[in-house]
DNA sequence: TACAGTGTTTATCG
DNA sequence: ACGATAAACACTGT
């Protein structure tokens, strides 16, 4: 699930959490660890304290005054907080032991993992190839960025070094709502349209943050893309689809024409 | 049983 | 250099 709003959840998560120390680390699935050993991982966060957690596009960054544990949940990964007690779960890969309960990585395909830095520059050096988060973009910002890529523009807008945060949901369910086709050269946007899309674009990460997912409601594009013929949920017109490697475009051909 | 699926990296080809 | 495409990672739901 995980795009910018499932992270954004995530990180409110950990922020319930900072400044307790961390009793211990367990590492149930080291499957999940990038560039970090079990133990290194361990040693270095036993009885830190977690820091104002920082989301940077689809990263989760943890500081705990020195090292940085950077978490990225690919497409099936989470963090939640449990009482002990509760049974762990087949997928939890990493759990972090605090004085009243835990916090939970739980990623069933591995895709992504768990990262550490010795420090927040390490940190920034980990992301240096990260474009600015798509909350902080202004819509100059973007028709700028835009206008420097002959590319489609949905595959423009999902590149973590263009715009970090969009993922393949977000970027259909913002062409959508902004009723440009997702296959048009990004930088041929007109300037009326670069606004339409400034202003969509922020109008489903508001709502999606609020809901921590990008919502599956009827009335957007997202609530249409598991039934078995999707029609928009504007006009009833049968939706367009197209495959790029393993990922789903879904568009309307009459809201969104080329 | 077969295959799609909310992410990213790497490789290949044009 | 840039863009398009496919495969790989591992597993579940339909």
């Amino acid at each position: 699930m995980p795009e910018l709003p499932d992270v954004e959840g995530f990180r409110r998560v950990l922020a319930e959490h900072t400044g307790e120390p961390v009793a211990s680390v367990s590492v149930l699935d080291p499957g999940v660890l990038r560039g970090v050993t079990a133990r290194r991982l361990s040693t270095a966060l036993r009885g830190h304290r977690f820091e104002q957690p920082h989301r940077r596009g689809k990263w989760l960054l943890a500081p705990a005054h020195g090292p940085v544990v950077l978490l990225h949940f690919g497409m099936t990964g989470s963090l939640t907080w449990h009482d002990p007690d509760e049974p762990r779960h087949r997928h939890d890969r990493v759990v972090w032991e605090l004085p009243d309960g835990e916090l939970r990585f739980r990623d069933m395909r591995k895709l992504q993992g768990v990262h550490l830095a010795a420090d927040r520059e390490e940190a920034d050096e980990t992301l240096r190839d990260l474009g600015p988060d798509a909350l902080d973009l202004s819509r100059d910002d973007l028709a700028a960025t835009l206008g420097a890529h002959r590319g489609r523009l949905k595959t423009t807008l999902t590149d973590q070094t263009v715009i970090a945060g969009l993922g393949n949901l977000l970027a259909d369910e913002i062409c959508w709502r902004a009723r440009i086709n997702p296959l048009r050269p990004a930088r041929d946007l007109t300037a009326s349209e670069l606004t339409t899309l400034h202003r969509a674009m922020h109008r489903v990460l508001r709502a999606s943050i609020k809901a921590e997912r990008v919502p599956p409601r009827k009335t957007w594009l997202t609530g249409a893309r598991d039934t078995q013929t999707p029609t928009c949920p504007r006009c009833g017109t049968p939706l367009e689809a197209h495959r790029l490697s393993a990922r789903r475009t879904l568009w309307c051909p009459t809201c969104q024409p080329n």
